[in-house]
DNA sequence: GATGAATGAGAATTCATTCAT
DNA sequence: CATGAATGAATTCTCATTCAT
């Protein structure tokens, strides 16, 4: 609907309260059980007003996924960007998503499902492999960087790529399994995983 | 319902029937779009034919997942078991899984859906962290097993567990990305990817 | 969905117990009116036995047409079919149309009420001017044949063809008007009229 | 709401603002397609603004319809009175509305779509027989007015007065179908066809 | 074994209307 | 005057499940 400059600070308010009630439901109750009912119910207000506000089911859960990685975004780029060679770079992302997952599992966890189980009328998912393509992509260019200036190792680029991403979008689960965990020890030993394996 | 030793051959030839037609439409639709209707649609019969045979969806559901962890789980063991010491076992793991998947995915997607969807009547997921933990902690015995013996390096073994499963779990989704991919050159990258990380 | 063949005996009879309740709630309540709910209250049936039978709301409402069409059509065909002359055959198209009106005035006024409202999906007039003009058109040749044999005057046919059918499409509003009327006065007076007007 | 004397000059240009864009989106969209939320879209203001200035939507749809009875009675009056005999009135009176229906299509199709349509509360027609039979007996006025005068011939005076107005109310359609129709050609030739009709 | 029929709960969405500001 | 926000009823449609045959 309209874009995000012209809400008013009320309205942005109200569509941050719902975007919270979604995921919250995503969380717990997984895509299916996240009805406009249920976000409506969380809210206390009526299914229509959630309507109101988003114009539709699609654009609420499109706005779920668009407020979460705005936040995660800007953190891991500020550490990359932060970071010296090509193989610190690496290491500062992979730092970086770690920590993001330990405070964040809930919302990753939410968006997660919507990746997967967000379908446009036409039947087709919303969110499609070239998405996910794109976060594999970027590793791989920075595992290539290393490569390139002699830092890493001679491996697979793509592949190690695959199995670092892979490994990212497994820690909610990780971290909602065991919650005693500790973001930095995990992303201290998942850091030490990845420098063994680009070496 | 009734356990599977009283099922007559013709019993089981209809169930195997379902459970395909479920299999397809898990992957060509994903778990929204794979109603009873859709299944029985694709088997050429009634509604209530599938109810008949299998009780309820969720039962039809949980024998999809039961299905392909028959065909997978033999085939990943035997390999696994015919491989000399700690190392090569968990290498032969990483490959027969990988070949698995190259030849399976559209089977470990539709398990996939079901295992991140399925929920029972109280809201909760039938398959929950527990079932993962199960594979991970596998993967961990090997590792250990290998750090025991002295042939695998000194990391975090179940970090490092929990990595090579998500790699594995992604796997479906890399072959039907590129379906040139051969999965004898996947085995030997992730292999390869997995011998460094773990020495 | 199914062709009408394929359908049972008992299937034939609750569609058309269904499409006679559509076709009741049409003539009283108007399109508006005339929601799954009503023809289901109508018929004593839950809503969803409705779409059951038919798939849609849609192809319930085409139903109805058809179902009046498949009246109308034969007796005046037969009356036209059976006349002498052009002029004749003119006359009996007429003459048959007041009688059809006369006996099923509310079924008209149903297929009037779809005809003006039902849309597809993409917002357009399910039955198009082109429906309407396929009548025109056949009152239009029977007016050109009647004076291609010098039996009919020199006017203007589409235009006297479009005032006939019109004058037809008026006559279920003059029969619930008046119930007192009787079908064969009304054809005698329509009749002369349109002699006159063609003569 | 209050009387039309009691409005100011700038409410009376907003309401006919809003009856203009009711009047298009009846006659795009269709009954059914004109919500409050259509129409106020099509002003550039706000749904509440449109029930400020109206009520309630039923009182929008009656200023439409009144809007266009306006403008049609004073030209068909006018026409009727500036003729010489009974006959000249009838032919004059067939004349002005095929005119002013060439000019209005777009008005004339959209209180179509409201006479038919709008209901008031309890479900009823809020434009009965009643509305129509006005129409029908002025016609049948100008008809008695003719024979009386010895100008018109011996016919059933009412139904050719219905036959008339049926062929009046199909103009819009006619004009819509074709738009190169020109007013004046079809005035000729309806007036044609009503005096060899009356004759 | 198999099936057509029926059901009721729940899904997203639309809409006229009310109201405080 | 104008409006954004909210509401609740109603809409079509989907679906898993039950049941008599």
């Amino acid at each position: 609907m309209r874009s995000d400059e012209e809400l008013s600070f009320i309205e942005r308010a109200r569509r941050r309260q719902f975007v919270e009630c979604a995921l919250d439901s995503l969380h717990e109750k997984g895509f299916a059980g996240t009805s406009l009912a249920a976000v409506a119910e969380r809210a206390g207000v009526a299914k229509s007003v959630v309507v109101y506000h988003f114009g539709s089911k699609q654009a609420l859960l499109e706005a779920v996924v668009d407020s979460v990685y705005a936040g995660a975004a800007p953190a891991v780029l500020a550490a990359v960007e932060g970071a010296g060679g090509p193989r610190e770079r690496l290491l500062a992302y992979v730092r970086a998503c770690v920590l993001f997952a330990a405070d964040n599992g809930r919302a990753l966890a939410a968006v997660g499902e919507v990746f997967r189980n967000l379908r446009t009328a036409d039947g087709g998912l919303r969110y499609t492999a070239a998405d996910s393509d794109a976060l594999i992509s970027y590793v791989e260019g920075l595992l290539e960087d290393g490569q390139d200036a002699g830092e890493l190792g001679d491996f697979h680029a793509r592949t190690v790529a695959v199995m670092i991403r892979a490994s990212i979008d497994a820690l909610p689960g990780l971290f909602s399994a065991d919650p005693d965990l500790q973001g930095a020890d995990v992303a201290d030993r998942m850091g030490d995983a990845v420098a063994r394996m680009t070496s």
